[in-house]
DNA sequence: GATTAATGGCCTGAGCACAATACCTTTTAC
DNA sequence: GTAAAAGGTATTGTGCTCAGGCCATTAATC
């Protein structure tokens, strides 16, 4: 009654830059409410889990009755959000005692089918977002190497590491996002590592595409020289540097981005 | 049917970033859902207006029935919003054939009430936006040196030189935005002036925090001495100098902000 | 000074998304 | 073969939002 707050008090205060990320540039105070549902929503941030590795493919997601218990919604939408990842071919749903939402280890037609209809009409805009990608993480990376203290470095050292010795593909992943993790870490702000990930979302529509493609040893030796340069570069304190180095290092998203467009669009470019 | 997108097709793909933003760091995937209300966001929107300057101090926000029409949301909605603004102080609101919702024009103890309940609360918060803040405008700034054309040039010129010869607050204060967008519009990137956008939003809280203070000679002389040195890295493509620059330029609002906060609690410190 | 127009303030009812809950079906572990 | 665990389905209630109308207030206009 006597504490409104301006917009959310504790959840919520700045959800509005989505909204604005979305239409282009354009001052957006003056365009249409468009307010997302809860089962939207929902299907974002199990899209965000995937992108972000938290689910691996062939691994499951948490049953429908868990997912709703933590999320804090009913079941009814956690299906629907569910319902929505199947649809658009992220996950596949078995039935039964072992059943679930399963990520969809390979490429399949459905993948196919997919990729055409989020990653080509959108493409105009995710070329945009490369470009914020390379520039924000670079960014990260310069700060980083600017206030990175010695147990930051530690950190990063350890996911450097890790990923070096890695052996399985598992391995891989997690030593990568642990290096990276621990390289926003390192700018000692919570809210970069925020804007960090969200870019990474949005980059990646939630497809998994961080350097995990099957048994790419090529991919896998290029990011480990440029982890280990960006490890030397943020050791030293070179921003610059480090920042180079990042902005082209993530361009690997990018690439395979177009690597999956171009694959959908060779293998059955009807609708 | 067959068309599911992955979140929505068109009118939304980031605002998760918002959600993100909020709740620190923090992997917020597995955190409750909340989706903000109609009326939430219509909140939103008004006070990121008024914060980027949209509405300046004394003047009047559209009509109830307008701003349903242009938001396309229902007058009682709108009703809402605005009573979110008048509760928190940024707008008064006037009955009658003129009237309407008014920006706040001076201080007020409703206005300090406001500070207080906003800002003291989220103050940790905000010093960790204020640094994202300086890091985001360096990026641009640093970007913007990189890429701008011949004609982005001249449009930072107009600007400057419409700050420089600015009498007028109101004209000091269109200058100010006027030369700001260039310099965003010269990264050629509308993604990247989405973002820049909405972390001042985010920054200002809703508040006209540009240095707009009541006739501040010495933050117009700083602003301008800034500006020229802006524009003159990026004239000369220095994105490094361009960058910071822009860094310190934009700790102005951070300033102006704590000023605020300080006149705020020694005018009334009580609830 | 009376009229009129523009505005905010208020109310009602319909529609819809979501939550809560119970129950059914399928599949697998034992 | 049975029980457990998971997805599939249906029902009901609630709160938010919209649509629309009407009232109250103020100021411009005649």
């Amino acid at each position: 009654m006597c504490n409104v707050p301006l917009v959310h008090p504790e959840d919520d205060l700045s959800r509005v830059l989505g909204q604005m990320l979305d239409n282009d540039g354009q001052s957006a105070v003056l365009s249409p409410v468009k307010v997302p549902s809860v089962a939207t929503e929902v299907a974002d941030r199990l899209m965000t889990a995937v992108a972000v590795g938290e689910y691996l493919p062939g691994e499951r997601l948490p049953g429908e009755r868990e997912l709703a218990t933590i999320l804090g919604v009913s079941r009814a939408t956690v299906r629907e959000a569910i319902g929505r990842l199947q649809a658009v071919g992220i996950v596949e749903i078995r039935r039964g005692r072992t059943g679930g939402a399963y990520v969809r280890a390979s490429w399949t037609e459905a993948t196919a089918s997919a990729v055409r209809r989020t990653l080509v009409p959108r493409w105009a805009e995710l070329e945009q977002l490369f470009d914020l990608y390379g520039l924000v993480e670079g960014m990260v990376a310069a700060t980083a190497a600017q206030r990175r203290t010695g147990s930051d470095l530690s950190a990063i050292r350890m996911g450097l590491d890790a990923y070096a010795s890695a052996t399985t593909l598992r391995d891989e992943q997690l030593a990568d996002r642990a290096f990276h993790a621990a390289v926003v870490a390192a700018t000692r702000n919570p809210k970069i590592r925020a804007l960090s990930q969200e870019v990474l979302t949005r980059v990646s529509l939630g497809f998994p595409v961080e350097p995990y493609g099957e048994d790419d040893r090529e991919s896998y030796q290029r990011a480990l020289a440029e982890h280990r340069q960006m490890y030397a570069a943020i050791a030293d304190g070179d921003a610059e540097l480090a920042r180079d180095i990042a902005t082209r290092h993530f361009t690997i998203t990018s690439e395979i981005m177009r690597t999956m467009l171009e694959r959908s669009l060779s293998s059955a470019p009807d609708s």
